[in-house]
DNA sequence: ACTCAGGGCAAGGCCTAGGT
DNA sequence: ACCTAGGCCTTGCCCTGAGT
């Protein structure tokens, strides 16, 4: 290999030749040399960007001045949890999206049957309208519905109202009933988005190392 | 289909600071 | 002085996208 026939100089840190090569580098070689020189340097650039991102990340979290890479990623990781416990907690109550895909359908009487039905999934184009006809197919009538989004993410909260009295629906099987339905209903909706791949911005792509920057740091070196 | 360049990852070597 | 952990660097291998 021609690594073998190359050094490194202490005092610029530049690869060189053996002292008796130099000078007898022929085209292929110096082709080499040179893809090995970049190579050198473009993995220099890379060590460059993740050591920038790491001083960001050390930057964000309290008390990390000290630690060692290792420590610091995990730092972040426990920080980053925490975060997202308490972001969970503060819009328990609040209509807004999460990052896990839900149906849920609850019952309650306002002098008649009420469902309130929600669904949880990543927004595409065809969504609402899917949703719609899901909706008109139940024998229910809407009552409201709200919707929020946050990125990708959308919830839609209904509430459905049965026509019919209370004494008619006293049937606990019959209500019950129903609620399955709702829930099959909307879940066959969320399943139909997810299985378009086009649509799933959570899927991995294995083997996939493009990169990708996705934002500019001004500590980066990139 | 093949080649090439660019980029990512991991192994191994070297250096250094801190602990014993 | 020796050991060890952590960090940096070089290098080989591999993958991917672009060009021919």
């Amino acid at each position: 290999m021609v690594s073998q026939a190359l050094m490194l100089d202490a005092e610029e840190g530049e690869l060189l030749k053996e002292p008796a090569r130099i000078g007898k580098m022929g085209i292929s070689e110096a082709k080499a040399f040179a893809a090995l020189k970049s190579h050198s340097e473009a993995e220099r650039r890379r060590r460059e960007r993740i050591n920038a991102h790491l001083a960001t990340l050390r930057g964000l979290v309290p008390c990390t001045e000290k630690m060692d890479k290792a420590t610091l990623l995990a730092a972040v990781i426990s920080q980053v949890k925490e975060l997202k416990k308490n972001a969970l907690e503060a819009c328990k109550d609040l209509l807004v999206p999460m990052d896990d895909d839900e149906v849920k359908v609850e019952t309650y009487f306002d002098r008649t049957l009420h469902f309130k039905a929600s669904i949880c999934c990543d927004y595409r184009p065809e969504l609402l309208s899917e949703l719609q006809n899901a909706i008109d197919a139940l024998p229910l009538k809407m009552v409201s519905t709200e919707i929020s989004t946050l990125g990708s993410r959308l919830k839609n909260e209904f509430v459905l109202a049965d026509r019919r009295n209370k004494n008619a629906l006293d049937d606990a099987g019959a209500i019950q009933l129903l609620t399955n339905s709702i829930h099959q209903t909307l879940t066959s909706v969320l399943e139909k988005g997810s299985a378009s791949p086009e649509y799933s911005p959570g899927t991995t792509l294995p083997n996939k190392r493009r990169r990708v920057t996705f934002f500019d740091s001004s500590s980066s070196s990139s």
